[in-house]
RNA sequence: GCCCCCGUAGCUCAGGGGAUAGAGCGCUACCCUCCGGAGGUAGAAGCGCAGGUUCGAAUCCUGCCGGGGGCACCA
């Protein structure tokens, strides 16, 4: 509608000047500035020659004539101000009500088939509260693009090859035989536990030749984790749809295929007795090893594999979550794309996540597998739940370090915004209930009588989830949907305030009650919605 | 040395160029004849520093300072 009005203001000969591709209609953050504001009047000035303020009172008047504008305001140095009628605005609570766990819901991503690796934590010991993190908005992210029409696997890469595992056996066997942790080893207690469990399942297991014992306490312990990995993460409200095994590429001779595939590419080569990949092709600092002197894969030949497998099976954009403990893979793992002919940024994109530091007292804690002293995804959640756990951590961008306090944590668990949004939430049911006890019902809607300045505000910020969860989905933040929740909940909270749905004593029910019981059943259905992008429940009481 | 992320209120963090920079917690003063006060209202308190681009910069660019994390024929 912007569009045409300044088309038909050039038209008219008011000034000349060509319209941006992109005209920005924005919600002001301050409610006195409308409910929508456009710089479209700055933006053309300096091509019509014309002051912004001059060019901005021409398009408000032709914005006027639009049905369903109440007002078109200029302000400051050329801000187109439209201000909706109480009644379209106010419409928007009977679509949501009507929507139900549909709102919010959109299909700009539809016909993209993403696969989201994240976690993919070694299994040499329990998930650590970093793996946390990634659990959280790595499934949060899942189900956000889920909402915006997006085919969607949730992968976890599962290392169980390689000189770690080794050490992990062995580690395993010295518990079990009463040795000290050897060199390189996993101390800690589960350690000690999952031997037990090994040799309480096989006895046989520690009298057999030290090579076979090993082997031995390689693959049960391996499968002990694994399953305790996946169990805590199902615990966690985090399933994933594929759960690849590292060594099924190996043994299955995928990563011969890769290579083959790249070697076709002519990206291989041959040096010092090793096989290599040209990743120096496409920007990376060197050449990568795949296949080692010795014969053995190197680490990567992993990956490429992975990766070809994962495009074989029809995903066109390939997501990993990393630590940035190994950001400097980025580099490497976008050249290994382009050189099997992929564009890198698109086909595959890597989400770098920082890390998270347990802090007491004001000082960090250091953390290691190896030192014994993690603190783990069972850890958090037995001190604050799993629902405080996953929002505090989905509700901060990937991006920045995060503090977490123990002792607040454990302490205070009320300090956790995810209270306030549930508190919101509860109070909707709340008020739901209430009302009908005394009769108040869904029927009667008159949109006009919506005219509170906090029920303009609440519907406003209702009207922003669709947008708010497709932003979230295409940036790939979904904490933007934790940050839109807590304002809302804020919205809601002050409408409650001085809105009430049911009436005071014996006050008879009239249509401004039954028209508020659907903005409040649209609250609820906004922040249920929220919610469960998030894996965070939305209780009925807190 | 090179690369990545960060530096916003006392604390933990939001703010994808726009108007008076926000929230939670903490602090001060208020609000229960009123749908659960785990709420609301008011207040004190902030963009690391210096340049640049722009009509306009917390946001983009450069440099510096400070913090974190990386730079294997390990996985």
């Amino acid at each position: 509608m912007l569009r045409s009005a300044v088309e038909r203001a050039v038209e008219s000969g008011a000034f000349s000047a060509d319209p941006p591709a992109e005209l920005v209609v924005e919600r002001p953050k301050n409610r006195a500035h409308g409910d929508y504001a456009s710089n479209i009047a700055m933006r053309l000035a300096k091509a019509a020659g014309r002051p912004p303020r001059e060019i901005a009172e021409t398009i408000a008047k032709l914005l006027l004539d639009v049905e369903g504008i109440a007002a078109v305001d200029v302000a400051g140095p050329g801000f187109l101000n439209i201000t909706l009628d109480s009644a379209s605005l106010g419409g928007l609570a009977r679509v949501i009500v009507e929507q139900g766990a549909e709102y919010g819901r959109s299909t700009t991503l539809a016909g993209e088939k993403v696969n989201l690796e994240f976690v993919s934590a070694n299994p040499t010991g329990p998930v650590h509260i970093g793996g946390v993190r990634w659990a959280a908005v790595g499934d949060s992210l899942a189900r956000v693009l889920q909402a915006s029409g997006a085919e969607v696997s949730r992968e976890y890469y599962f290392n169980d090859h390689g000189a770690q595992v080794d050490r992990f056996a062995r580690s395993l066997l010295a518990a079990a035989l009463g040795e000290d942790v050897p060199e390189d080893g996993y101390a800690g207690s589960y350690i000690g536990e999952i031997a037990g469990r090994i040799v309480a399942e096989r006895p046989e297991a520690v009298s057999l030749p030290r090579e076979e014992a090993q082997e031995l306490f390689r693959q049960v312990g391996v499968e002990l984790m694994f399953a305790e990995i996946k169990q805590s993460l199902h615990d966690f409200g985090v399933d994933f749809d594929v759960y690849f095994h590292e060594n099924s590429l190996h043994s299955s001779g995928a990563v011969q295929r890769a290579v083959a595939r790249l070697r076709d590419q002519g990206r291989i080569y041959e040096a010092d007795g090793a096989i290599w990949l040209r990743t120096t092709d496409f920007g990376d600092d060197k050449d990568r090893v795949v296949i080692k002197r010795d014969g053995d894969a190197a680490y990567i030949a992993g990956d490429l594999a992975y990766y070809l497998d994962k495009r074989e099976r029809g995903f066109n954009r390939v997501i990993i979550m990393l630590g940035a403990d190994h950001h400097g893979y980025v580099g490497r793992l976008m050249a290994m794309c382009a050189c099997f002919g992929d564009t890198p940024g698109v086909n595959l994109q890597i989400l770098i996540g920082q890390m998270v530091n347990l802090v007491k007292d004001g000082k960090p804690i250091r953390m290691g597998k190896r030192a014994g002293n993690v603190i783990t995804l069972e850890d958090l959640v037995d001190a604050v739940g799993v629902d405080a756990a996953r929002y505090q951590l989905a509700r901060s961008s990937a991006d920045s370090t995060l503090d977490i306090d123990l002792d607040l944590l454990t302490r205070a668990t009320n300090e956790n915004p995810v209270h306030y949004v549930q508190y919101a939430h509860a109070r909707t049911v709340n008020v739901v209930k209430n009302a009908a006890a005394v009769g108040i019902e869904l029927d009667v809607f008159e949109p006009n009588l919506l005219t509170h300045e906090t029920e303009t505000a609440l519907l406003t910020a209702l009207g922003e989830f669709p947008r708010v969860v497709a932003q979230a989905a295409e940036l790939r933040e979904p904490h933007r949907v934790a940050r839109y929740l807590e304002a809302l909940a804020g919205e809601f909270h002050r409408w409650y305030d001085s809105c009430r749905v049911l009436p005071n004593g014996d006050e008879p029910i009239t249509d401004v009650n039954r028209t508020r019981l659907w903005l409040d059943v649209a609250t609820r259905t906004v922040l249920a919605n929220g919610l469960s992008m998030l894996g965070v429940s939305a209780p009925d009481r807190k």
